[in-house]
RNA sequence: GCCGAAGUAGCUCAAUGGUAGAGCAUUCCCUUCGUAAGGGAGAGGUUAUGGGUUCAAAUCCCAUCUUCGGCUCCA
């Protein structure tokens, strides 16, 4: 959720950037600053380089210029100008000029900050009293930036760094970033072997590796099931389709940028599916629909093919095919709003199956200025109900005007990633273009046709991308259910071998995901390579255990958890007893 | 796509113009072990790909591909 960061703490940040701007002034004369704000984690700063060639390389150099002027303990000091005089002042950069122009615009005074008569920036605040009350600090990366985040404008150079009050805070912030950086889906995915991404077959096309598929089968199974329970029916329908299928659907025209080139068949263009909707349309429509019928929820785990940017492409997390949790609900529009509710009523199920706590939501609203289609009513009706259905849950949301599609208003799930990137994940759409265009009927109570409603929605959004957020989430330590292995069987010596081929025969005949260590290595080699697997359990098999069946004809094992934790001899089906009641549903 | 950085064995990394190397993993041998690394030996590389500079290129230059950090965009 949301945390607001101390006042103070982003005034420092803030004058710990106008630090920077003037230490890299100094140094490169020739960059034209741009802007730079305090932010959640520390600051950035954005400038024109005018050819001037900065790279990491220069931090050290730049961080001493910066500790100098805070060493001379320069007083910020606050100046309101009037248009004309700031502009004199900024009169050879011409972005200041242009933020000059939004508050010559709002009719506003500009006001400045001086840092001693060292330097001055076009400045609202707020800053600390001096230079000298900037706590430690550290410049983290540089990358590109489009000027005020336009693709169509200039792209600026950026300079990440951070400032906390005390070393200790820093060094914290910084260890946690390294920490972070352990949790990374695409390391923990490499030790696990969860997926494989290879230039040989292309950029952003995932190949799911048998752990991988593991994962992602049990996920699927839990929404097939989950979603038959709620009146969902699954279907399948194929990766291509005719072009005039996304034409009718209006893809064509508005989504074409994400969708790959049509191909020929017997003179006939095709394409590669960008989204399911059209062939969820055809079902629909292939008979006709009585009221009694509706609302009908037509579900598919499908994979859908989108052209994504190369430079946006980011292990699984963003992929160029995209296995969705789709499904499309058509109903009476008295139905909508009890649809919607259920499908979020679904999702939050959902959420706390995985255990996933930290996310927010964010209700995609109408702007007064974009035109919609679908009437004021049902519109107005539909952001009021969605609203009192997230109240009720005591969930936090964030309202986002103009983030409405142009066919109704939405509500998406973000999850931040282990180094705090934003990713939209399930998302629930009302949608009242497609039946139109795609002509969809329903016979109603008086024998008249009528144009049903569409729910589009998909509660975790795509496979690829929820695999990666449980995967940093659980950092690789999945809930038992989800585990590819769920236990290690480890014969002490080679001799115990037959012996423990008979408890994995056991095991295996009541569907837990069991193998045996074969390898001749010590018993804390075997236990070490399976903790690091994040294999949940181990069981030791050894003289103990085989002798105590000789004695009773009982199996006893001797049970190791990946936490470290040893449970005394326990009989192997107690064991397994508490494995499926752990699991549950989940089997 | 844009700005910047990078690509060496399956993995993590070394080698700054002069014979490509280590640890882990893998294979074989020895060991047969009781709760987080037993010992030894072997195998493994056209240094991403293609071109260029040079007596000589992993190393310098160019192009392409891929990856990473951002921006933009998104499930």
């Amino acid at each position: 959720m949301k945390k607001t960061v101390d006042k103070n703490l982003l005034a420092m940040r803030h004058t710990c950037e106008h630090i920077l701007t003037q230490a890299m002034l100094k140094l490169f004369p020739k960059i034209k600053m741009a802007m730079g704000p305090a932010i959640d984690n520390g600051f950035y700063f954005d400038f024109d380089p005018q050819g001037e060639k900065i790279s990491e390389a220069d931090f050290a150099k730049i961080e001493a210029e910066m500790e100098k002027i805070i060493r001379k303990d320069l007083p910020l000091v606050k100046k309101e100008l009037s248009i004309n005089e700031a502009r004199k002042l900024f009169a050879d950069n011409p972005y200041k000029q242009e933020w000059l122009d939004e508050i010559e615009k709002k009719g506003e005074k500009a006001t400045v900050y001086y840092t001693g008569d060292e330097f001055v920036d076009l400045c609202s605040g707020p800053h600390v009293s001096n230079t000298g009350n900037v706590g430690p600090f550290k410049l983290l990366s540089i990358a590109g930036a489009y000027w005020r985040g336009n693709e169509k404008n200039k792209m600026l150079t950026r300079i990440y760094g951070t400032c906390f009050s005390s070393k200790q805070e820093l060094d914290e912030y910084l260890w946690k970033i390294q920490e972070a950086k352990k949790r990374d889906h695409r390391v923990i995915g490499k030790k696990l072997g969860l997926y494989l991404l290879t230039p040989d077959v292309g950029a952003g096309l995932l190949l799911w590796t048998p752990n991988g598929a593991i994962i992602r089968r049990k996920i699927e199974e839990l929404i097939i099931n989950e979603q038959t329970k709620r009146g969902y029916q699954h279907v399948y329908t194929p990766h291509i389709g005719r072009k005039q299928l996304w034409q009718t659907s209006g893809h064509w025209d508005l989504y074409r940028d994400k969708m790959y080139s049509p191909m020929k068949i017997d003179d006939e263009d095709y394409l590669v599916k960008p989204m399911n909707c059209p062939f969820h349309m055809m079902i629909y429509q292939s008979q006709p629909r009585s009221y009694k019928d509706l609302p009908i929820r037509l579900a598919e785990i499908a994979t859908v093919y989108r052209y994504e940017k190369a430079g946006e492409l980011s292990g699984m997390l963003r992929v160029r095919h995209i296995t969705q949790d789709d499904a499309h609900i058509f109903c009476q529009p008295k139905q909508a709003i009890d649809e919607f509710i259920g499908v979020f009523d679904l999702i939050v199920y959902l959420l706390k199956i995985f255990k996933i706590e930290n996310y927010y939501l964010r209700l995609g609203l109408r702007s007064p200025k974009e035109k919609y289609l679908g009437n004021d009513n049902i519109w107005k009706k539909a952001e009021g109900e969605i609203i009192k259905a997230i109240k009720k849950r005591g969930l936090e949301y964030i309202k986002s005007e103009g983030d409405a599609a142009f066919y109704g208003p939405k509500l998406d799930v973000i999850i931040k990633d282990s180094l705090q990137r934003e990713w939209q994940c399930g998302t629930i759409q009302l949608d009242f273009m497609l039946p139109e265009r795609f002509n969809l009927e329903y016979i109603n109570e008086k024998g008249e046709k009528e144009r049903p409603v569409l729910i589009h929605r998909a509660p975790l959004g795509s496979l690829e991308r929820w695999v990666a957020i449980l995967i940093e989430h659980f950092a690789g330590s999945f809930p038992l259910w989800l585990s590819p292995t769920q236990i290690m069987i480890v014969p002490v010596s080679d001799r115990f071998l037959a012996y423990a081929n008979n408890i994995l025969k056991i095991l295996q005949d009541e569907n837990l995901r069991a193998s045996i260590d074969q390898s001749s290595e010590t018993v804390s080699k075997k236990i070490r390579k399976a903790t690091l697997q994040k294999i949940p359990y181990l069981v030791i098999i050894g003289n103990k255990e085989v002798e105590s069946y000789q004695k009773d004809k009982n199996y006893q094992i001797s049970v190791r958890t990946r936490e470290g934790k040893d449970l005394d001899l326990i009989d192997l089906y107690q064991f397994i007893k508490s494995l499926k009641e752990q699991i549950g549903k989940f089997l």
